[in-house]
DNA sequence: TCTTTGTATTATTTATTATAATACAAATAA
DNA sequence: TTATTTGTATTATAATAAATAATACAAAGA
């Protein structure tokens, strides 16, 4: 899986990975079990440092979306946790989506149909 | 309205701000033309500098949420843009949510569902 | 033994956030 | 007029977060 950095963003760096890793995750881009690129060598091959690569690694673990060992490298999850509410920082982003979508006058018919599109395609 | 701060979120308060301003106004809680809170006000209620204050306001205004003038201070916008879609930033945060959703194994009735509830109720 | 893996350490730089102390122009009220 | 309140601009500084840099170490395997 190819990881894109926009410079431009003022989104940090090991934010951008972990979010692009969890959707690839999502979309099945990334199978479970499967070894995400090496620190080094994903460091190397967006041209940024390590540490940052592992501070992203940190937070996916943390998040319980990898694991790792130190014989095959950071891995996908092979079970992950269910559950059937969003976190409490999801909830609070939502929140503020769907505020934003309000006074802006979207319907909530076109806000869910927006939801279930990108909850199908998961992109676009 | 009352703004409060969390000073163990990891949001800078200066969003914290915006967001629960535009919470506000989605909600009704603040009504077209209102006057915020001014800015020294606002500061020294709860106890921040107050170019924190203006940082969230100039942010607000360069959103199109309020707009000032040094006679009337500033007021939350008359006439919002209406528009059919969601900002670039807001699908991305969008996609991530519901890509950490998926993951859980929630269903897209049960977040549709949650949606729903937000849209209408606007709160929890 | 040598290489690769994640991880830990320490230091430094850069960027962001927040504070501090003033100052100014515009508008209003006294 | 004078005094006050408004947002805003300026400049400096402090505190925190993010990113880089250069090593080092333990675990596992070839």
């Amino acid at each position: 899986m190819i990881i894109k950095i926009n410079d431009m963003s003022d989104i940090p760096i090991y934010q951008q990975i972990r979010n692009q890793i969890v959707a690839g995750i999502s979309e099945g881009k990334l199978e479970p079990g499967e070894q995400l690129p090496t620190v080094r060598g994903l460091a190397t091959e967006i041209g940024i440092n390590s540490m940052t690569v592992n501070k992203a690694y940190q937070l996916l673990k943390q998040e319980g979306y990898v694991y790792s060992d130190r014989r095959n490298g950071v891995c996908v999850q092979k079970n992950f946790i269910q559950k059937e509410q969003l976190s409490k920082a999801a909830m609070e982003e939502l929140k503020c989506i769907i505020a934003e979508a309000k006074i802006g006058g979207m319907s909530k018919e076109t806000f869910l149909q927006i939801c279930e599109t990108v909850f199908e395609e998961g992109n676009v």
